[in-house]
Parts: C-alpha cells; structure tokens; sequence
DNA sequence: TTGACATATTCCTATATGGGAATGTAATGT
DNA sequence: ACATTACATTCCCATATAGGAATATGTCAA
C-alpha cells in the first residue's frame, strides 16, 4: 500500500505547507482565487489544485460571484485535528514542569558548591 | 516534486492514522516495541518503521534497556499541531454560533407560520 | 560460542502525489 | 458572436511512501 491520499482526511490534507497557508489565508476571510495566488505568490494551477483537495475533505467551502469563485475556511473541520492535538495537553505541560524541576534541582546544587 | 517526506516535520508524520495510533499509546507511558505491537496488533517491522519516521521528527525518544528498546511520547513537539489548530478555535466558535442563530431564527418564523 | 529473543533494516512494488506547462471551461462585456 | 477574464483540469514526471517478506543486527543467557 502507498501513502494515504491527502484527499483522505484534514490530516493529510493539512500536511502540506502550501495549504496550510491557504486555510490561514482564508481564515481571514471570504477570498477569490485570484486574491490568493496575489497574496500568497503561488501558480494559479497551484492553488486551485490545492483548493480542490481542500473543499474534498470540506475545510473548505465555496461560492460563485459572477466570474469568481469565493472560498472561506471551514473551521469545523479543524476541530478534530485541535481536539487529538488536545490529548498531549496534559503531558506536555507535565513534561515542561519535570525539565523546569530538574533545572532548578541542577542550579541549587551548583549553588552548593560555590 | 513529489509530496514532501513524512519525516519532514510533525505534520506530516501525524498524517498517518497508524502513527498516531503510535503515539497516542505512548502517551500513557513509556512502552517496549513489543508491547506496541502486542497492543496495536500491527507488524513488528511496521512499527518499527513508524517509530523511525516519528524518531526522526522528534514526536517520540528512545531508551534501551538490555534487548527492549522503550519508546516515549514527547508531547513538546506536538504542541506547534495544537497551536497552528488553536488559530481557527476563535473562527470555529463564531462559526457555530451562527449556525445557531440561524436554527433558533427559523424556528422562530415556522411558529409563527403556525 | 551458540541459541533465542527483541528490534531494525533492506528489497520490492503499487500508488499517490506536487509542480510546470498547456489546455479546457464558464461567465461577462460589447 | 467574440474577445477577455477567472478558474479548473489534464498530462507528464520525479519522488516518497506503506506494507509484506526476508534478512540483518544487537543483547543476554547458558
């Protein structure tokens, strides 16, 4: 089996840098592809390609203006990557306390021998 | 070019359901390849490849202790995924809130229909 | 040293890209 | 109808898997 499709789910679909610039983009607000190839500097193929996968695993969603097409982040579908992201919570800051623990362990005893 | 490698950055390990399976078991403590593989059901060289990719990307330590190789979770480099997600946590809040307005509105009018 | 146990690595292959170039398609103005 | 604007899609190709099978490496016990 190769790797899963980016089209699979948020999280291979967010893997890619280029489109993570474009969900942060459109956070901001309702933008035409133009206004993204513009901002962000990338081909127009480019950024269509990378919006197609991005409406496929709905962190997307668009409207049609007359000749554009208007895109706006779907923050919903982000919600699943924050939520599992969430169960590290706990540990990390656990993690963060022991490294803090043990330098102030470290500086005392140094301390000692002066 | 092609995609970007899976040890290219935490991103893009996580894109793996198994990896993050992986991990999320090691987030209860500090477990044995064997172990992983006796709790996860998968193959043993196939978790060894996933810790690998999550190794090289620093989502995960090692120790060995005499044959057992004893793998821990380190939260510390899941917490960029936790933070570029807590982005969109204002938009998503919003985006629900309308949604719910909009419900509550049409609720409204059909009884008044009636 | 030899054997057994615990992991890691290599080889192979089908599959899925992402970018660039070229082309197709839809909507608008005249 | 036609040129133009705004996007989307297709074709091509180098690259990176993920899994399965087989094999290599490392450590301990006797």
């Amino acid at each position: 089996m190769a790797r899963a499709a980016t089209t699979s789910d948020a999280f291979n679909a967010v893997a890619e840098p280029r489109r993570r610039e474009i969900l942060q983009f459109l956070a901001t607000g309702e933008r035409s592809v133009g206004e993204i190839v513009m901002r962000l500097g990338f081909e127009q193929p480019s950024v269509s390609k990378h919006l197609r996968v991005l409406l496929e695993v709905k962190l997307v969603e668009v409207r049609r203006d007359g000749r554009h097409m208007l895109y706006r982040a779907n923050a919903e579908a982000i919600r699943p990557l924050h939520e599992w992201t969430s169960r590290f919570e706990r540990l990390w800051k656990h993690q963060l306390l022991q490294v803090k623990n043990r330098a102030e362990k470290k500086s005392q005893s140094s301390n000692k021998v002066e």
